[in-house]
DNA sequence: CTGAAAGCGCTTACAG
DNA sequence: CTGAAAGCGCTTACAG
């Protein structure tokens, strides 16, 4: 417990040198000779010394690490691939700058605010990652005047100047109905995530102007906390109507599987009976039958391209926008041709 | 960006008093006089004031933060809710005494100890988790001597003399073996995760000793990697060999969930013709039909009792073992009794 | 109860 | 190229 960790100072007095010079050495600065410099290195590697990173951070201002905030409840973000791989990948890029990751989920968006500042009055982070982007996110003004650095996931019309990171969800979303309406299908209905979200409210729009593109008719959209028995409710609900849909869109992976289940209890063949698609493939939508078509992106490369421009923003650099590459649709089999209309009871 | 962050001298400044007595007002040291304590604290407020916490750690020689490293695939990680349930946990408890959480995913164990050493010699962290406990973990050994303070979450065998806060998963097992067997199984094999991981080991010794106290044959174990492809891999060989088993338990739900598509593959009805257990029921487990029984514990508790464990352990505290509660055994649509024997083939 | 001093471990100017 | 000094923002003794 009581291991003295040893300090500069420790290697100047086995050096015979100043801590001055231990600082020029160990930070490559010119101001001592090549031989002084290796032999100092080499009496901090011995001795296992490190920079003491609170020192590091008084002199040079910089913490060091950034955060991350979460506001999902820890259920639900469990079961979504989408964080851990979004972290994983925020983490090749922080390691190879020693840059370290600080995270804490909350309950709210307001406690979400108190702990940015906090973070930040306390000099603990150099920037933080704003991730959910909500439509009229409070974070965005509430952070502006702290010049806390930050980028926001998520699409730059609400990223408020914030360098936005994003990946075209449109996009996909064009895709997905552009490939249903080939199929036949004219009835589709999504069940999505929170409309509080901005890349809900992306997909949203999108939806409706692919259904016209399509010659479709709009398609019908339920919104939900994102959790599976919200969404087998939403499928139940859409499949026991009576004109239903014959392709299902659910904006997560576990509740395209809930639906999976619905339509069992509903004596309901998927494919045959009901087309379902899941946004972000995952393990999950792998190991079901049939295995679900899904949307597929790289999102550990989504979290490294967020944390390299967060990086350069803490940097002093110009961040502008940043979007990802698409997500592309991967039809697996739970997608096929609509049944011979008008659809069985 | 240049915002200037208030600090101690700006207050003291502002109210007229020493840099000292600012230190003492903020802190509730003796020192100042009530009315100066409130009118310090008045305009600390004002100003947003918080303490810097690099100057904390460089006189308190406390970082705040504790560490934790995890070293399984972030795909793996994403599915389980394991991770983020515990870690949620882990933060109600830090969040009470303004401790930061620091996490770093890693591919192997040598860079687990790297990470923490590196922690720990930068003093960004005042103690670390150890995630995963292996039954020969060279973690323990590698940081004993470094003084980092440090809890096991694992069984107290393979703790080395670190406290471990452990669930006491033999019982668990042998809850499940006699409720399978009073069912009437007598064929019972398990799919379990890495042999390496020391739960794994005292769920694999527990289940010999259920099964002979149940007086039935001992049951069959494939180590897997947690994976849903493993686990419907391990699952199929099980149920195409001749005699097959009854009844198959999983170490975790995605393999449960796996093996569901598998016997559905095979032709097989659950639970008529096999009884599927999942270990740690999730939502996961409850969106698939029929509902996994599964073994269920409070992980959220888990993640805080480590929590409180390891800050008081390094608030200096003598800290022992801390067995959780067991986790309990519940039974939904995925077991019954088995079929007649012998097994129809 | 109040003030001036020293120090945590490092870095950054500034003289020799 | 090398040394002594000052300072980052705070806390902890130590005198008045």
């Amino acid at each position: 417990m009581a291991v003295k960790r040893p300090t500069m100072a420790d290697i100047a007095r086995r050096a015979g040198v100043s801590k001055v010079a231990v600082s020029y050495a160990l930070n490559d600065q010119p101001g001592v000779s090549e031989a002084t410099r290796a032999s100092i290195k080499n009496i901090a590697e011995e001795l296992g010394w490190r920079p003491n990173s609170a020192a590091r951070a008084l002199t040079g201002g910089r913490a060091q690490a950034v955060g991350l905030v979460v506001r999902r409840p820890a259920r639900t973000l469990g079961v979504e691939p989408f964080f851990m791989e979004f972290i994983s990948g925020v983490e090749t890029v922080l390691a190879e700058r020693s840059y370290a990751l600080m995270l804490q989920m909350v309950a709210d968006q307001a406690q979400e605010v108190e702990v940015c500042r906090r973070w930040w009055g306390e000099r603990r982070v150099d920037g933080v990652f704003l991730m959910d982007l909500q439509t009229d996110d409070a974070r965005v003004e509430a952070l502006r005047d702290t010049g806390l650095p930050a980028v926001a996931i998520g699409p730059p019309e609400v990223a408020g100047g914030l360098p936005a990171i994003w990946s075209d969800d449109g996009e996909s979303v064009h895709e997905i109905v552009r490939y249903l309406a080939a199929l036949g299908h004219r009835r589709i209905a999504r069940v999505a995530g929170p409309a509080a979200f901005a890349h809900t409210a992306v997909r949203d729009a999108a939806l409706a102007e692919a259904c016209r593109e399509a010659g479709i008719p709009e398609a019908t959209v339920v919104h939900t906390d994102y959790t599976g028995d919200a969404g087998a409710r939403a499928a139940r609900a859409l499949l026991i109507a009576p004109a239903r849909p014959t392709a299902l869109v659910f904006d997560n992976d576990i509740m395209a599987v809930a639906a999976l289940s619905v339509a069992q209890e509903l004596g309901l063949s998927i494919p045959a009976d009901v087309s379902v698609v899941a946004w972000d493939e995952s393990p999950l939508t792998q190991v079901v039958r049939p295995m679900l078509s899904a949307v597929t992106r790289d999102i550990p490369g989504y979290g490294a391209t967020a944390a390299t421009a967060l990086l350069a923003l803490i940097g002093g650099e110009d961040v502008g926008d940043v979007r990802e590459g698409y997500a592309h649709f991967v039809p697996r089999g739970s997608t096929a041709p609509p049944p011979p209309d008008p659809a069985p009871r």
